[in-house]
RNA sequence: GCGGGGAUGCCGGAGUGGUCAAACGGGACAGGCUUAGGACCUGUUGGCCUAGCGUCUACGCAGGUUCGAACCCUGCUCCCCGCACCA
């Protein structure tokens, strides 16, 4: 069944009154829900977006429901380089194509009726926004947080822009695969490294997803290791080695300096090495990416200069080597061929003598000459000066020590973290805030001039930065003195932009500032939810910025986002959809044949969130059903109403739905909460058939009451859906303008505990009031008995004795329980088992009763094993069946007797 | 190599010490309704049989703890993801 024609009502109904408008309140906890804002692509919603949305908004709706204060706002991340791509391609300008692809997606999101504050909305390239960007950047720039440096930096030749290392997978380009080399160029970053303890430090307080958490603390990457200051024999000067093996300081054979180390053109400058060594260097620069692949040979080139080792005044060869990284610890690395892998086969390879600086605990000892591989475990020192004899590990501190009082090192701590370049050499982003000034420097635009608007008369050509052709743009006047000047025409990393604006969306009008106080009344998200790809560089980021901004005194948060859901993929057929394997299937053909709430339910049932998502043609039917069945229950509504209907309502059914009712409560907010939709649904699917089987059955009131209640747990799910039905059930008037009348407005259902009967709902048809005798019979027990023995008649073993055994665990007053569960089969096995624990039991110190379990034919084999004499219990409980059994799933016929001995 | 996450019936996916041959849904099969199809309804869906309050085999593999294990412990195998010559 298509229900789109309920959609639309709806969703103007709901925009008209400005139901989802984010207004916190005087004692409403708030909640801010928040999904990863989207790029405005040329294409239009897919269904990755879809999955983000539906998970989005269901708990935004569910918390609403639930009587929170929520802001769930949306916005669109839209600079970056298609906008641009596709100027130069169809020759329209970047905004243009811009607003008009959000016009595109903002239709597609308001037809899966989200429930979005949609008065908040903000675009990143909106002089508005941007300028905030600017406004930031410029307070970064005062407190040393942002600078300029010249640097070999990531070149993207498609993109023509650098990137951030981030924003370099696999040596290529993050966005468009292409192979990324090295430019040399002035760029301007943000310190984040500055950060890199704290944001280190702050991950174990996050609710994220393991993996995210691990993969952050992976690209901080700290290590903790010793700086020790190597002098070059020639020429006297010293260099700095990075190593978190001083243990091994002892065995130093050789030095190798990364190729792009600027000592080292200046250390063979004029020598025979020069040529050669500029050869390897110009290589191993252009090679960047791919000269570190594991499996690469080792390559490297002797440059004619020799180091001494301040521990032992050793003097060792230099070498340059691909495998050395310049941005990690100095870019110069002290090699010990004996107790490291890299070095070894360097060392090999090169014919360098070895020397073995650590002997194993056990075994054998080494020797250089007959090792085929480096002795990376623990052992003794040997060969070490003063710290012969010890244990490397536990001489690591003590060396550090010794190094520090001779000044030739001391600990230190590297991070593998670098600072975030956010330079770009292109026209779609945030214009820097700087002017440069022969006189005076770089200078940064002042409050009153901002915002820098990106100008109008620039050329797109494919060729170069678009900006440097607007003369309008580029000339400017020094800020300080008033001479003419030049304007900065690099653009921000639009990750800055993404790197606040949740905080925008809590004040998104104010004029003044980024944002206000307003903030800390929303912050910090409640519940994010996005994909995976960004969890080491929009998330890394956004924390960066947060902390930076808390520095800056604008929030007093350490971390934006509190919980993080990243959801899985959505797959067809095995491959994720994509346009190149033909997959994809379109969110707006689901919409158009169903309506919202199936597209929505189907991705919602199909898998949890943070699962990958296997689309379904008949997966998409089976849901539909299901909204079609419970549409349907309401044409019974009709007839109960009018009580025209011959319906026999007994009270039995109406207990027994009300019971289901109050239980699929319970269940469906356990699941809400636990971010279950599909077991939230499973269970509603349950709860649906079961008021299907009883229609008629009950009573107008209570079915009425089943279905208003059902209708809010759906809510959240299917929205549209659920107005539907509670308009027809009569709760919820048809005037648009009261917005407390919506459905989606509605308190959550509370489930009542004790109108669920929990035996019945546990799909067993127990009589209640045998339970309630043996209850009460425990726990009428004055004296605590040592033992208990409750004998069962057989049709009743399985439906009391784990319930038994659940009531008497709970009470953490039994030392043990047993059940005798003696067949003559089991006789032999069981038997022994039992006439071996009991003793124990009855002489335990905890002098805790121990229960026994059994049926009447166990009873004949306690006496057949001789256990009564030994066992004599307290208490004992028979409980005789006072018919004959049935047939499974058919109800007890009676209640048993208890028979206390 | 380092780090993270997994492995349950045809499929998706529940289930963390005893009502578990295992929820719920999908799919499949059989029957009903129907001119037919669809929709809807009912039943079946690990093996065996004397058809049950029966029995055997089962929750990646192998052991262990326990009266009792899909669930706890140990080892192993395999799969997915991220980082990776980080000194």
């Amino acid at each position: 069944m298509n229900f789109k024609h309920i959609d639309g009502k709806w969703q103007e109904r709901w925009e008209s009154a400005k139901a989802f408008k984010a207004r916190p309140a005087e004692g409403k906890d708030t909640f801010y829900c928040l999904e990863m804002y989207p790029y405005p692509s040329g294409s239009g919603l897919h269904m990755g977006h879809c999955r983000n949305y539906a998970i989005g908004d269901a708990f935004a709706r569910y918390q609403r429901m639930k009587g929170k204060a929520v802001l769930y706002p949306m916005g669109y991340d839209s600079f970056g380089l298609p906008a641009e791509n596709a100027a130069i391609k169809h020759k329209v300008s970047p905004k243009d194509w811009t607003d008009n692809n959000i016009r595109t997606m903002m239709g597609q999101q308001k037809a899966l009726g989200l429930s979005y504050d949609w008065d908040r909305m903000i675009y990143s390239h909106d002089p508005d926004y941007y300028r905030w960007n600017q406004w930031i950047f410029t307070k970064l720039y005062e407190k040393g947080l942002a600078y300029r440096k010249a640097a070999l930096a990531n070149w993207c030749p498609s993109c023509n822009t650098v990137l951030a290392n981030e924003q370099v997978h696999d040596g290529k380009c993050w966005r468009c695969a292409s192979d990324v080399t090295q430019k040399d160029m002035p760029q301007w970053f943000f310190r984040i490294t500055a950060y890199a303890e704290e944001l280190l430090k702050d991950i174990d307080t996050l609710a994220w997803p393991e993996r995210v958490k691990a993969m952050q603390r992976n690209w901080i990457g700290r290590s903790e290791g010793t700086r020790v200051d190597f002098t070059i024999k020639e020429t006297g000067e010293t260099i700095p080695v990075f190593t978190t093996r001083p243990d091994t300081l002892w065995g130093v054979m050789f030095m190798v300096f990364a190729p792009e180390h600027p000592k080292v053109m200046e250390l063979v400058k004029g020598t025979a090495y020069e040529k050669p060594v500029r050869e390897f260097v110009t290589q191993a620069v252009k090679d960047r990416f791919t000269r570190l692949a594991e499996d690469k040979e080792k390559e490297g080139l002797f440059i004619g200069k020799h180091a001494v080792n301040p521990v032992n005044g050793d003097v060792v060869p230099i070498y340059i080597a691909n495998f050395v990284l310049m941005e990690y610890g100095t870019g110069f690395i002290m090699a010990v061929p004996t107790h490291d892998q890299r070095d070894f086969e360097f060392a090999t390879k090169f014919n360098i003598p070895k020397k073995i600086v650590i002997q194993p605990d056990e075994g054998t000892m080494l020797k250089s000459g007959t090792m085929h591989h480096a002795f990376v475990d623990d052992g003794k020192l040997v060969d070490s000066g003063p710290f012969d004899g010890e244990g490397n590990r536990d001489a690591i501190p003590k060396i550090n020590e010794w190094l520090k009082e001779q000044g030739k090192g001391e600990a230190v701590v590297q991070f593998k973290l670098r600072d975030w370049l956010i330079s770009r050499q292109r026209y779609w982003g945030t214009p820097i805030p700087i002017i440069h000034c022969e006189a005076c420097g770089t200078v940064p635009v002042p409050e009153k001039d901002l915002p820098v608007r990106l100008p109008e008369d620039v050329q797109f050509t494919g060729e170069g930065n678009p900006l440097e052709s607007s003369a309008s743009f580029t000339k400017a006047d020094c800020p300080a003195c008033g001479k003419p000047a030049r304007r900065e025409t690099d653009t921000m990393d639009t990750f800055v932009d993404s790197s606040w604006y949740f905080l925008r969306y809590c004040d998104p009008k104010n004029k003044e500032l980024p944002f206000g106080k307003e903030a800390s009344q929303w912050m910090p998200v409640s519940q994010y939810i996005g994909g995976i790809e960004h969890a080491v560089m929009h998330l890394l980021y956004a924390r960066f910025f947060t902390k930076a901004l808390r520095d800056l005194g604008l929030i007093d948060i350490d971390e934006p986002f509190h919980r993080l859901l990243c959801q899985g993929m959505v797959l067809k057929d095995g491959d994720a959809m994509s346009k190149s394997k033909g997959n994809v299937v379109d969110p707006n053909t689901i919409v158009d044949k169903y309506g919202a709430d199936t597209a929505r339910a189907f991705i919602l049932f199909a898998a949890l969130p943070e699962k990958e998502l296997e689309w379904s043609d008949t997966g998409v039917d089976a849901v539909n059903r299901f909204l079609t069945k419970v549409y349907r229950l309401l044409e019974q509504v009709d007839q109960s109403n009018a009580d025209t209907a011959p319906s026999p309502a007994s009270p039995e059914t109406d207990r027994q739905i009300r019971s289901k009712l109050h239980r699929t409560i319970a269940r469906v907010t356990a699941h809400m909460d636990a971010f279950e939709f599909s077991l939230a649904i499973g269970a509603m699917m349950e709860f649906g058939n079961a008021l299907h089987k009883v229609a008629g059955q009950v009573s107008s009131s209570v079915w009425n009451g089943c279905l208003s209640d059902l209708a809010r747990l759906l809510s959240p799910i299917a929205p549209h859906m659920a107005e539907e039905m509670c308009e027809l059930l009569g709760n919820s008037s048809a005037d648009a303008t009261d917005a407390s009348t919506f459905c989606s407005l509605s308190p959550w259902p509370v489930a009542d505990e004790s109108k669920i009967d929990h035996a019945a709902e546990a799909g067993e048809t127990l009589v209640d009031e045998a339970r309630k005798d043996i209850l009460n019979l425990l726990g009428l027990l004055k004296v605590k008995p040592k033992t208990i023995t409750l004998i069962l008649a057989d049709d009743w073993k399985r439906t009391l004795c784990r319930f038994i055994q659940q009531q008497l665990t709970s009470t953490r007053d039994v030392g043990a329980i047993m059940k005798a569960a003696m067949t003559d089969a089991d006789l032999k096995k069981h038997g022994q088992d039992v006439a071996k624990l009991l003793p124990k039991l009855v002489a335990s110190p905890q002098k805790m009763p121990a229960v026994l379990l059994a049926t009447e034919d166990e009873k004949k084999f306690l006496e057949l094993a001789n256990i009564g004499a030994e066992f004599k219990c307290d208490i004992l409980i028979e409980v005789e069946s006072q018919s004959g059994h049935d047939k499974r799933r058919q109800a007890m016929p009676g209640k048993p007797a208890l028979v206390i001995a």
